[in-house]
This record gives structure tokens, C-alpha cells and sequence, in this order.
DNA sequence: TTGATTGCAAATCCTTTGCAGGGAA
DNA sequence: TTCCCTGCAAAGGATTTGCAATCAA
């Protein structure tokens, strides 16, 4: 069900590996192919046990590690949603998105500005900065936990 | 040179205490006294060094402690800017401002989007969601390591 | 007096790193 | 063959927590 090609994206992946003289792992590929078949968010560990319970055994080193050549590469975006850990989504096949995090109850909810990237483009041509990436999430009370709250 | 007056908020983080049945002790006193009196962003340790060249020794668990309180009573701003600690600024005194952070010397610059909080309310009131607080930062290359780099 | 707060040290949690053996090119 | 990678275990850094002593109310 996916709406992109996870296939294409290893093989994208292949060739940008071989572009920066690193080397195609069956680790690497594997990882990607995890990240690529999780919907929404994940962090490092959830890979790991993923990929344990393929007996795909992965070091934890060997996730972190690949998680920053994805993440460099544009495969994966990085996010911070106030965890703990580190969040990972793939940044393919999905219109970019941003979140609104509920404190109460911890629920992410995806939306999309579209006044986002002009106004984004906009600052940067004034600072004359180069952008590769932004992160964007909204704190707050969803309306239950705003409901719940107020009872 | 302040455009705030740290006394009066002194006076409301007491009466934000004892509304929350919390004590007023010097330590977090002294926490929010030099917090405010830090310009741009700080770190945990930050204070802790301030605290101790002043000798009013204050223990890490405590300033973490008081860093949650002075959060949640919105008299500080928690930001995650990238950087592995926390980092926070005091949420008063200064107009809401948001980072333009470069990848390549880790400069911060401070931009101030005007459609921002009205774009985040037409959201928030699609979604019934009660904003408390948002983040919103930009990564990429200054102008300087963008000409750095096209050399 | 009484329960909240502090400081200390230990514990956690996430992430990074050094190193020796194994593997891709 | 030649480095690059991996896994392991240890190191690291930030933050949290348990506990006994201390202090605000």
C-alpha cells in the first residue's frame, strides 16, 4: 500500500552510498528497508527490535550509525518531538507534514500548512540562507485532553 | 538595560508557587533570578556555573528541577535547538522569535515571522487543539558557509 | 510540627566510540 | 589485498531519582 517504491529508494540508496565510498551491507539495506516499511514515527530502538524479531540481529551501534548516513542522505528526516530518543520518519512518499503533540495524552497530529514553504523561502532569501531542513510542532491539549481537563 | 522587570516577575513565580502549594526557597529564587538575567539561550549547566561563581551553590538536581517548574509556569521557554542539552530562554521581555540555525558554524539567528501565530491559530481551531507552545526552527547553511562551501 | 525541598550520589537513558575481527570491493 | 563495517562493551553526557538531612510555612 505503499505510494512509493521502496525498491527505487534502495536502489537510490545503493548509488548514493557508492557516491560517497561507503559500502552496500546487508546491515545498511536492512535498516533501510525497516525504516521504509514503518508508518509514521520510530526511534532507534524500535528498529532494533524489528529487525530481532526478523533475525535480522543488528547491533544498536550499527542502527545509530546508519540512522545518520540516512538522515544525511535525505532518506530519513530527523525530528524532535520532545522525546527522549531521537525520532526518525521517512521522508519519501508522503507529503511533508508537520505535528501538533498533545501533553495530555501524548497523541501526534499530522497537519500541513501550505503557507509554510513561501513563508519559509521568503526569510531565508532575506538572510541569504541556504535551507535543508526545519523542524515544526505545536504543543498544547488536544480537544479531549482540553475537555477532560475542564471537567 | 531590561525591558522587563525582574522583580515583578519574581513576585509572580512566588505567587505561582504558592497557588501550586510549592515552596518559595531561595535556590529558586536565585534559579529564575539569574535565568532571567541571561540574555539568548541557556543550558542547565549554564546556570549552575553562574550559580556557583556567585556562591549561591545550587545543586544540578535542583536546577533541573526548578527548570520543569519554571517551564510549566511559562516563565521560561524550553527550545530544542538541536544541541544534545536542553536549552531555554526566558519567555518574557523580548518579542516570540524563532532560529534560523546553520548547520555549518552552529550560528543562531533570530527571525520573527508575523503570519506565524495567526496561521498556528487557524490550525489549532481546525483541530480543537489548545496551543500552549510551539517550536519552529530552520537548519541549513548561513550565507558565509554557503560561500565557504561554493568555493 | 510537618510535609516539601535540597544535595548528594547512584541510577537511567540515549548515543557515541575504541577496538579487534569480518567483509565488501 | 585494503580498507571499510560490524558488534561488543565501555565510555559519555544529560537528566532523573532515592534517600536522609534541612527548611519553609
Amino acid at each position: 500500500m505503499a505510494t512509493f517504491d521502496a525498491e527505487a529508494i534502495a536502489a537510490a540508496f545503493g548509488k548514493y552510498l557508492k557516491r560517497k565510498n561507503l559500502k552496500v551491507t546487508a546491515e545498511r539495506l536492512n535498516i533501510l528497508a525497516e525504516a521504509l516499511a514503518t508508518e509514521g514515527h520510530f526511534e532507534a530502538d524500535d528498529l532494533l527490535v524489528i529487525l530481532r524479531k526478523k533475525n535480522r540481529k543488528t547491533s544498536r551501534a550499527t542502527i545509530y550509525r546508519t540512522l545518520v548516513i540516512l538522515a544525511e542522505g535525505g532518506f530519513l528526516r530527523k525530528i524532535c518531538l520532545g522525546d527522549r530518543a531521537a525520532q526518525f520518519e521517512k521522508s519519501t512518499g508522503q507529503p511533508r507534514h508537520d505535528h501538533l503533540i498533545c501533553l495530555g495524552c501524548g497523541t501526534k497530529f499530522e497537519f500541513v500548512l501550505p503557507e509554510l514553504p513561501d513563508l519559509q523561502d521568503r526569510l531565508c532569501r532575506q538572510f541569504g540562507f541556504a535551507k535543508s531542513d526545519y523542524c515544526f510542532q505545536i504543543f498544547g491539549l488536544c480537544a479531549d485532553c482540553a475537555a477532560a481537563k475542564n471537567e
